[in-house]
DNA sequence: GTTCCGCATGAATCGATAG
DNA sequence: ACTATCGATTCATGCGGAA
């Protein structure tokens, strides 16, 4: 049994970033408070002052970050006055001036954008993931995202997609473990740079502003069981959760205790995994939501 | 019949733009020669320099573009030494200083991307479609792109229960007058910024950049027959070809005397269409390329 | 056990109203 | 004039209860 650590902080990312070490995280993978949202923890930073507020954390995750590691951010620009903000793009260009490599941006395409009519534009149906390392050189597992592509894969994953299917059963692997037999020899493809998920509306406990699908899919590609993740801006876990599950021992950061205290009551400090064994059969399994169209 | 008019142009568009009068288009749309890229034609314009290049360009479209006009530019980054380049980003930025409105970007999900494969990086399968304009108030025909809904797609789980139909049909049959309109609101939805389509289509020529779908879509989104399309760099032109069979006067320009040439065998300088009767269902037939998956 | 249907719920955006 | 709040608009998704 391997164990792996999940360590939940409570305070402002810019401070207690500080007291982690230097070149120590393989993934940083985090959605930060969006521009005048979040006003009650963060304080709504106003767009304009946006990049202002975020390179002084971008410039500690450069620090904690290994060399070999990826830092992948979550990000969209809000539309002010009729036109998309520039301060992603502004932001781009700032930390590359920190050191930063804009090595890639990947595109999450929310199937199930939220609804509206305008006048002059449609529904905001995409986020960025953008990409950034510290070295042109950095860590990927490409094959533990391979997807399965064919006929046979599209009625077995038509199939999976079925409303009454147990997709927690799958995701641990135990209900799995018979079918994985299935996959074996079948053909499978390098995903592209587009991610096709939906947001997951559901009121469970808290919503999350991303999809479990989001997070595991980058730390299947950036990391391996026992690499460290780091999320600073944690919310309600989500990445932090994931992580762990997988096998990744998993930083996470929150200003709000609310937030914080949600996280810690779902998130066990260790948890206790099976050693990996049928490691790429396992990673494998379909990831419907993911699935090129 | 209703004639429009096709003209092409050879020569440098930085030149030839300053033939075309005052606030007289209402749509362009272009996709100009990335970097790097076509070194014979624009002399193979270093990433580095690419804005400096494109700005004098873009000044003139500003001035020819009627104010309820749009600016379509599609556009992608290239990797250079690994990472992906600033100038599209920095040329958002400058253009703005230039007057123009960023008022949005749509993604062009590229549903076959070129295959391939590196080590740190997947298939890039999307591209830039930068909206501008010249003031917040544009002409928008939304419902000229409305996509079908329901169970358009056998992808969909959730079909369309037959007592829904029953309910719709004798709806629509209840309603008198705008009875079109209401069966068009209830079967169709607006789109997203997110576009799916091939990169090629089969009957068309190979040369193209784009598919015919994605200069459609935008001139019907954009513009009504009669109206002024513009592609300063018509390559083969797919551009022109599209907006003529729809009823839009075009203008094209290529630096290219063999492109030039290429267009100019394809299409006729005037063209007689019919004159557009049934507007509303003629304008929403339902455009498979283009429906989300 | 299926399949089907009703319903709540979103990193949204605009325009109008209020301070 | 400029900012803050609020209602209206709209659709993919999954849950729970019903057939």
């Amino acid at each position: 049994m391997t164990t792996v650590e999940a360590r939940l902080i409570l305070g402002d990312c810019a401070k207690e970033l500080k007291h982690l070490a230097d070149d120590s995280i393989d993934l940083i993978f985090t959605s930060p408070p969006y521009a005048d949202s979040r006003a009650n923890s963060y304080g709504g930073i106003k767009p304009d002052q946006y990049v202002e507020w975020f390179l002084p954390i971008s410039q500690e995750l450069y620090r904690v970050l290994k060399p070999s590691g990826t830092f992948i951010l979550n990000i969209k620009e809000k539309v002010v006055n009729g036109e998309r903000h520039t301060y992603v793009i502004e932001l781009i260009l700032a930390m590359r001036k920190q050191g930063w490599l804009w090595t890639e941006e990947f595109i999450w395409h929310k199937k199930n954008a939220y609804p509206g009519k305008w006048p002059n534009r449609f529904r905001d149906a995409w986020e960025r993931l953008l990409q950034f390392n510290k070295a042109r050189k950095f860590r990927m597992f490409q094959e533990a995202v391979m997807v399965p592509m064919g006929d046979w894969a599209e009625r077995r994953l038509r199939r999976l997609s079925q409303t009454d299917r147990i997709r927690d059963n799958s995701r641990v692997g135990s209900g799995f473990g018979k079918r994985v037999a299935n996959w074996i020899g079948r053909q499978k493809a390098y995903p592209t740079n587009v991610l096709h998920l939906a947001t997951e509306t559901k009121n469970r406990n808290h919503s999350a502003v991303f999809p479990d699908d989001l997070p595991e899919w980058f730390i299947r590609l950036f990391t391996q069981e026992g690499d460290w993740v780091l999320d600073p801006f944690m919310g309600s876990g989500t990445t932090v959760r994931v992580a762990q599950r997988m096998g990744r021992n998993a930083i996470g950061i929150e200003i709000l205790p609310e937030y914080y205290q949600l996280a810690k009551a779902i998130i066990p400090p260790l948890a206790h995994l099976p050693a990996r064994q049928l490691s790429l059969l396992e990673e494998t399994e379909p990831y419907e939501s993911v699935e090129p169209e």
